[in-house]
DNA sequence: AGAAAATGTGACAATTCTGTCATTCGCTTT
DNA sequence: AAAGCGAATGACAGAATTGTCACATTTTCT
């Protein structure tokens, strides 16, 4: 079950939403400032906050930044058309806000949205040294990136698909570039793992990470 | 627990696997055929099939191609320093291979790496008539391609992270240029919302799909 | 309506990507 | 050792990407 955290200073507003809240089946916290904010989101660990930008103890701002930093996203509850809170709590890093007065069903929808959204996609791949972010499409080695162009890209991630498998030539060539129905070159091949292994590999002169099958073809050691 | 497709006329050799297997807690079918393993990969949808090439009824390439288009990884059990048929295997679709006679253990451990390696990294995010598979970087629109370079990739792989969330000029500068370090210009990003919308959208001049929000920033529609 | 601000557009130069050669290197086999 | 083969390499031209500008359009405000 999602265990939410309202910050909110407004008593009898907590009690309504948290009924609410636990009937749509999430598990309720709150916190009546920043201070015990800031400590359940260490302690508890919640899935979501829900913060008042209009916090007598503390501001909703700081309690956001604290969340985004421990990668607890947070909705944030303003007053109607405050303009400017909008904006500055989207660049804070809020994944959502809504205006109060809001619809309980309004704010269970958007809460929904946003965990549908934070939980999935943050696929990463790791290979040694070597780091691949799916979700954003970035590859690091160490803590340095490595910019590879969209066909490094594409191979590499064919071959971080297959680890350990021996491709041919033959595949490697139908998989990136005779799919988009291209003929190219069988020496096209040979350069872009050239081209790849520069970028990735410690010593590009002795491979160690795509290694060559000779009379067949690659492989991406596991 | 996963389930284990022996496609082997040996039957003395399918009982000592199966037992062996069973200990290691794998579950076990077996065929002694080319029909009997076709039949068995539809009804049983095994997690991954054991396939010896010289069967005497049917043969193993036939039910190797067949389980692979079936999405079904595939090993094979080939006679010792048959060279062709490995390289031929590995063509076929084969995910690894291993020659006869082979040690239990050895066979147990590439069993292990091929689950391990195909049963993760296969993302799909779907939105309205656009596809991303994440694990191969590719985006489709209905069963088209779209190309996309690697920054305009970059850029709407955060869009579809924060789906509906509405996204500042601001965090969009920083999260696809600035985070290397570079200054760019902020006409830039209005120039690759352009480009995208001419790739992604049905109608670029009447965008449904990526939203501007005056004076705030851009928006991805759920 | 007119002015001001924000966003959209087409065109451009610089850079990078992409595919192909010709050549070299390094195994295998004779 | 020499020949033959597959793979690696450096260099190159054409194509695509990338970032910027000047200008056009749209929206917002007076």
């Amino acid at each position: 079950m999602e265990k939410l955290l309202l910050v909110e200073d407004d008593s009898a507003l907590v009690r309504r939403l948290t009924e609410y809240l636990s009937t749509e089946g999430f598990h309720c916290l709150s916190a009546g400032g920043q201070t015990q904010a800031v400590a359940l989101i260490d302690t508890e660990r919640p899935d979501l906050a829900l913060v008042d930008i209009t916090l007598a103890e503390g501001n909703g701002f700081a309690v956001c930044a604290y969340a985004r930093g421990k990668g607890v996203p947070v909705i944030f509850l303003t007053a109607s058309g405050d303009e400017l809170s909008t904006v500055t709590g989207l660049d804070m890093g809020a994944d959502d806000y809504i205006a109060k007065p809001f619809r309980p069903k309004e704010l269970v929808s958007r809460i929904r949205s946003v965990l549908r959204r934070t939980s999935g996609n943050h696929g990463e791949i790791v290979l040694g040294e070597l780091r691949v972010d799916t979700g954003k499409g970035l590859v690091f080695r160490g803590d340095r990136q490595i910019f590879l162009s969209a066909l490094e890209y594409r191979l590499f991630m064919f071959f971080l698909n297959h680890r350990g498998r021996i491709l041919t030539r033959e595949q490697l060539l139908d998989e990136i570039w005779d799919s988009a129905g291209e003929y190219v070159s069988d020496n096209t091949l040979t350069v872009y793992i050239k081209r790849l292994r520069e970028k990735l590999e410690d010593d590009p002169q002795d491979p160690r990470l795509i290694l060559t099958v000779r009379g067949i073809g690659y492989q991406l050691k596991e």
